[in-house]
DNA sequence: AGCGATTTTTGTAACGTTTCATTTTACCCC
DNA sequence: GGGGTAAAATGAAACGTTACAAAAATCGCT
């Protein structure tokens, strides 16, 4: 029923495949495919018929068959972290992606990472069953067994940050070292001597990144840092905001590494009659334009997770291309320029 | 290598096939089909030992070759709206459909939906090559074309809010109507007498339901309803926000349906020295707990959209099911209870 | 015209599944 | 024991594509 192509006099009719095209030209099958296939060793007189007849008829290859056949699926799979972090993430994520895939014939499907379950459960089903020729994930951790497994199984992939594993891999990592370096000394130009960074479960790669980053500025200018612990950018933001109630000898620099934090820290610390500004200051690492709203004046570093996206597609695609030969470079972008929209 | 098929010498391990339990096991391929798709006319005792050795030797069933045969994607597509006028729609909404399709062994693959072109266009694209058998879209409006071309077509679907066509069809919709209808009698029961409501672009059908709402709520307690023109939820904050500015004859109840559009307003009327509660006030409808952070007091009523997305993962199974009979009806959801997370 | 060397084209065999039409086996009853 | 019938299992044919080996056509050159 639903397959059923019918033409407008309602006479049934069935897409062409190769046959038809053959039929149509007077080529045998497989000269077709070469053709379409772009094969130089097909007379280019003959790559031009075909390529008219298959315009001509709309034909449109069965992605079945060419995976039956050739084992390649076509497909990239996204394993998504339904854990949010970051508002707009994977809006973003998934615009930045699906822009570096279009027009290259590969598909994105995307797959859920159950809350509470094994990280490796959804990469080992995509494996197993062989549902992909590559993949994506996000929240890599410093010993990350997904990308331990896929190493060990050859299996291209691109990651949203880095591991700390000696084997070269593809990734794509925002400069997050950077980032907390920058906001640190911007805190420090403001008078801040006392820093506080609320951080990510220890776990994940850019915990680390963001640690280099504040202590190598807080060094440099002669600063205190305070970690909370019990506590991280995961934290309910429940939490966060009785933390920030209690919190006793406050600090005069927040560092926020990302939207949530920050609203959450300011709610717990705007009844107690403390202002940003004149109590303390705070740096907050955005990936939309969401604070421009709501506190304007309030120092932002923007992580375009958009670009991100785009990345992890352009080095997947490398590596699938790279086929056996040494895959590319991982990429690690800085802050970039926040557009309004 | 990740596809090495070696199968002549038999010492490489190939991912086991239906021959390779029909060798285990004794039985010819098509019994070892037959049984592992529960046919009953297969002995109950051979469906045993087939299963037995499908367990044992792990096998999994080849898409790419059941879909060649069968015709069947098993593939649901999602065709994606880059623009977000929700804050964390696109995560809710793949949460709640990932949820739905969970263990039905259909997968989703996702399609943007470009900026300016024609929403018609991924829709033809993923028809025309069958690359899926469901389709999945949002922004629903009155006459919608995706919609009309689908029926036609007979192509399965189901769509995030309504159309005006006669043709019934399956869709899931937010109650719109009951949103601002309750929202309008919680702002006359604070005292409001001039309400105003920012409103999606007229095409889409739930700004006529907004319409219906607010106005039916405004005859019964004689309110005054103003809407501005020129001015939608899509509208950028930055117009929302000089609207604001700009207002003469502030209303005193304001409706928004949605989170952004409220801190537009807000960053507008705040610094006139506007108060909500005092000079005004507001309801606004929300999908996350975001407003509960940034200001605590703010009256607001939920929708969920990872219901949304469980809704249409399930209506569109049960269409994919009905095969030929009548499809399933459409849902209407309420407006539910915001968890904080 | 004939021979070898290219250049083009082609027949055939898969890839792993499902399904139709048959064949085989098991069973019942006189 | 044999005829008939129901139950169970099977062989073969697709689905649309690519790739291999081999055939056919074309060409240059003696």
């Amino acid at each position: 029923m639903a397959g059923d192509i019918r033409d407008r006099q309602g006479t049934a009719r069935t897409r062409p495949t190769l046959r038809t095209l053959a039929a149509d030209t007077g080529f045998a099958v497989a000269t077709v495919s070469r053709a379409l296939a772009k094969d130089p060793k097909i007379a280019e007189s003959t790559r031009q018929t075909v390529a008219e007849a298959a315009e001509r008829l709309g034909y449109v290859p069965d992605r079945a068959a060419q995976r039956l056949r050739t084992g390649r699926t076509k497909v990239i799979s996204l394993i998504l972290d339904p854990h949010q972090e970051i508002l707009g993430f994977t809006n973003e994520l998934l615009a930045g992606l699906t822009g570096a895939l279009a027009g290259t014939g590969y598909h994105l499907t995307v797959f859920p990472q159950v809350a509470g379950a094994d990280s490796l459960a959804p990469v080992l089903h995509v494996v197993r069953n062989n549902l992909a020729d590559g993949l994506i994930f996000s929240r890599t951790r410093e010993d990350d067994s997904r990308v331990r497994f896929l190493l060990d199984r050859g299996v291209p992939f691109a990651c949203h940050g880095r591991t700390t594993l000696s084997t070269r891999h593809p990734f794509v990592d925002f400069d997050n070292r950077d980032f907390a370096y920058n906001a640190a000394i911007r805190l420090a130009d403001l008078g801040a001597r006392s820093l506080c960074i609320i951080l990510p479960p220890a776990e994940y790669t850019f915990a680390g990144h963001l640690h280099a980053g504040i202590h190598r500025a807080a060094e440099e200018r002669g600063l205190s840092v305070t970690i909370p612990d019990q506590l991280s950018i995961d934290s309910p933001a429940e939490k966060v905001r009785a933390w920030a109630e209690g919190l006793t000898d406050v600090p005069d620099g927040f560092i926020f590494p990302g939207e949530l934090a920050f609203l959450a820290a300011t709610a717990g610390l705007k009844p107690r009659g403390l202002l940003r500004g004149r109590d303390y200051n705070a740096v907050v690492k955005v990936s939309s334009s969401l604070l421009g709203l709501i506190d304007p004046e309030v120092d932002c570093i923007y992580e375009d997770i958009q670009e991100a996206g785009r990345l992890l597609g352009d080095t997947l695609l490398k590596a699938l291309a790279a086929e056996g030969g040494p895959g590319p470079e991982g990429v690690i972008y800085p802050p970039g320029v926040l557009s309004v929209k």
